[in-house]
DNA sequence: TACACATGTTAGTAAGAACTAACATTATAC
DNA sequence: GTATAATGTTAGTTCTTACTAACATGTGTA
């Protein structure tokens, strides 16, 4: 955190999740980064090689997969710890996912990156719903629910990131807890 | 859609929301519309000019207030149609939506103009649940609920917007009504 | 035919951005 | 204290971009 290397990297993800790769300025990150531009230049060669450096630094946690292996079988137990810590990694990743949106016009592998963590979370909620409803304890279509589930949580970090700015009485917090007891009693079996 | 100045805001449109304002080159834009950079310039006088004028083309239909005029007053039914609506409405605008997503460090009123239609959504819809709980069809928390509602909707078509890469083998369709099903009864009282 | 008007073409200006080179300054290690 | 490495400074090159000016071409209308 206290390397020039780091100082610059931080400044970069900042300003590029802000404004998008081509509205960044070199001079504008170093300067964010309290560094003369030429100290950039050294150490990165160029502004897209600082780009993929930047990039490489965030990393979805593959520790969000030991998740699933402490589950409580629990339907709304589980399904709120598993959506606190989706938004969790979501609020971690949210400056990467900014610069992603702002910068989809280049770099494929960069987007391979970004859906492979949707896709095997995905891929794990499907079984746990699988296990569920051999449980008896849901009927409703593994796939379904799973993508619903997915879909929604997204929104949720989305919403709340994008509309910061809407002053609306409810926290994420509360919205969450809010949304899993409704989804929970919704796709529950009753007699 | 046949004259000169609609050929160069569709191309802007497009391109801007896919690029962002300032990758986008105002050479390109007048390549995108077949027409001549000079007859831009002689259109829009200047780039940023021409992205206001882009902007102004696409409104939040009002029509959408309508829908909440002619309720069955069935929760299941009616919760359905003013989420398909919404999708469609999110549709519609998804090329403004990006656009904003990509430039929005300048313009604040552009900003002001996207947050009109989510907020005055939610008060519709706290306003229905209010009502739905004075009709002891439901208990929770109107504010909450629509919040939450409008939160959930908005993901899942943000969700098939970003990633519409991920092949899930589950449709938007089959995921609205199932997600507007799960809400429904999760939200319901049963005796 | 002749005129008006929209568009195309071409050349060019001014500003800003990425990036380099050369030299000056500071800090660290021994 | 001196050598070495990292950083700052300054000036400059090249490229791109927004934007302008002047003139050419075409097209419809009277």
């Amino acid at each position: 955190m206290c390397t020039t290397e780091d100082k610059i990297i931080d400044a970069a993800i900042v300003l590029f999740s802000q404004k998008g790769y081509t509205a960044v300025t070199t001079k504008e990150i170093a300067k964010e980064a309290g560094v003369s531009e030429m100290t950039l230049f050294r150490h990165f060669e160029n502004k897209h090689n600082l780009f993929e450096r930047a990039f490489d630094r965030f990393v979805f946690t593959p520790k969000f997969i030991a998740l699933f292996e402490n589950l409580e079988w629990n339907l709304e137990r589980d399904l709120f710890n598993i959506c606190s810590s989706y938004q969790d990694v979501l609020k971690k990743n949210q400056k990467i996912i900014l610069m992603h949106l702002k910068n989809d016009e280049f770099n494929p592998q960069f987007e391979k990156m970004l859906l492979k963590f949707p896709s095997e979370f995905k891929n794990l909620l499907r079984s746990y719903f699988e296990e569920m409803r051999n449980r008896g304890v849901i009927v409703e279509n593994p796939e379904t629910l799973a993508v619903s589930f997915l879909a929604t949580n997204f929104g949720l970090f989305f919403t709340s990131l994008v509309m910061s700015k809407l002053t609306f009485n409810t926290d994420l917090q509360t919205c969450i807890s809010n949304y899993v007891k409704i989804f929970t009693k919704g796709i529950s079996l009753q007699k």
